[in-house]
DNA sequence: ATAATTATTGACAGTATGGTCAAATTTCAG
DNA sequence: CTGAAATTTGACCATACTGTCAATAATTAT
């Protein structure tokens, strides 16, 4: 991820031919950055060039120079936020423990809020037009890898570890539950008296909505023994 | 809500001078209906006048006309959204049934998301954008209104009808719950199935969702009981 | 009827924004 | 050192959008 010197053709190695590709790298990202900043706080029609450019710390035409329009400059920011947020999907596994899952994949999706609320909001925004951009994403990849979760409650509950839920209904839930910590920043803040997300006392959230799902959906525990087996 | 013909100062009666009091109300709540549609879809920032006149059918300065700029039509769509969803708090009372409570609030609220989508749209893509318009509305009048359910929460615990649970972190996820139904709906549908958010099965959504909270902060559950001496 | 008030609408001015260009400037290969 | 490729940047153009205006029409009070 940070080293990308692919076909070096001939021999000599270094730079394609014209500039420190370290130097490329670190302002592409510097970019990104900030239009992340600014796609979260404006949406896509309000944020304007001329604010990533300066949040960017950098002249207007630049910003052009290493994203032809605004679109892909857009679309990369997506890429990247999108990665990021299919990550937690992966703790489910057809024989992980169901509360230790639920718990665990809680807790990363609130630390995800926490340390990138950012680029939630920009999510949260594309969403909220429809989608037009990672739309199809949805309905492909991420229906594919989400399938996995289906196949583990159905498991789980064939195995009666877990009450019959739909989980398609719960992970929604789970997913609304756990963004809106960032998404929903002035309201959040609004309820806990808290400055700013980053004053958000996030382990207690996290703990008391894993506490009541897990006990929600009457998930048996065997959890502690079967850890302890394990581990020790 | 429908009457409004407040104050006839003198006698006659019927419209301030000019025009029929009735098509202007029509007319007006037209425009508001349009704009409601347009910011949701491409929040403010992305909603034309221009656009929002054609929703209205009507041409670009009749708008201007009812609503002196984009701003005014703005706040006006927000203060509708916001009485709107003010409304399900009011479910709360210290003396009412946990589980009834909680399970009456959620199917409000999903109630509300379903029916308003596009008004809720409009509340979340303020919220996204820092709340810059009802952030005030939010640390005043809202706060004072829900501090009544604090109270209900801090009165259902002390009584051991509930789990002790911070009811504000618990508000919070039940808020983002019910919201993502009509906010997030392009990944809601995907996940389900569905064409669009009229699609989705909300009485599925809210009977396990009601579930799982009442269970989950282990409410105790004398109400079909109680309800059928209420009920007789 | 007549005047006053209210509403409608085409045309327009002012501004903001996205994106381009061409002239520097820097970097590197040979 | 020299030329080619890459990068930087101020100036600029075309477009889109907001809000206004003035001319016109509809409506009502007197």
């Amino acid at each position: 991820m940070t080293e990308r010197t692919s076909k070096k053709s001939s021999a000599a190695a270094s730079a394609p031919a014209g500039r420190r590709d370290e130097s490329r790298q670190a302002i592409v990202e510097r970019i990104v950055r900030a239009a992340a900043k600014v796609f979260a706080h404006a949406g896509f029609d309000g944020a304007t060039m001329t604010d990533i450019a300066q949040e960017a710390d950098l002249p207007k035409p630049n910003v052009n120079y290493y994203f032809r329009d605004k679109l892909v400059l857009y679309r990369r920011v997506l890429h990247d936020v999108q990665a990021i947020w299919a990550e937690p999907l992966d703790l489910f596994h057809p024989d992980a423990d169901p509360a230790e899952t639920i718990e665990a994949y809680i807790r990363a999706k609130l630390d995800l809020s926490r340390r990138f609320a950012i680029e939630s909001r920009v999510f949260a925004n594309e969403m909220l037009h429809g989608a037009p951009l990672i739309g199809h994403y949805l309905r492909t990849d991420y229906n594919r890898r989400i399938s996995r979760v289906w196949e583990t409650f159905e498991s789980w509950a064939s195995k009666g570890l877990i009450d019959p839920v739909d989980p398609k209904h719960l992970m929604i839930q789970l997913w609304a539950a756990t963004q809106t910590y960032a998404d929903h920043e002035p309201q959040v803040s609004a309820l806990l008296g808290a400055k700013d997300v980053a004053d958000v006392e996030f382990e207690a959230a996290a703990a008391q909505l894993a506490a009541m799902v897990v006990k929600g959906i009457g998930v048996t525990r065997p959890r502690a023994q079967r850890r302890a087996k394990l581990l020790g």
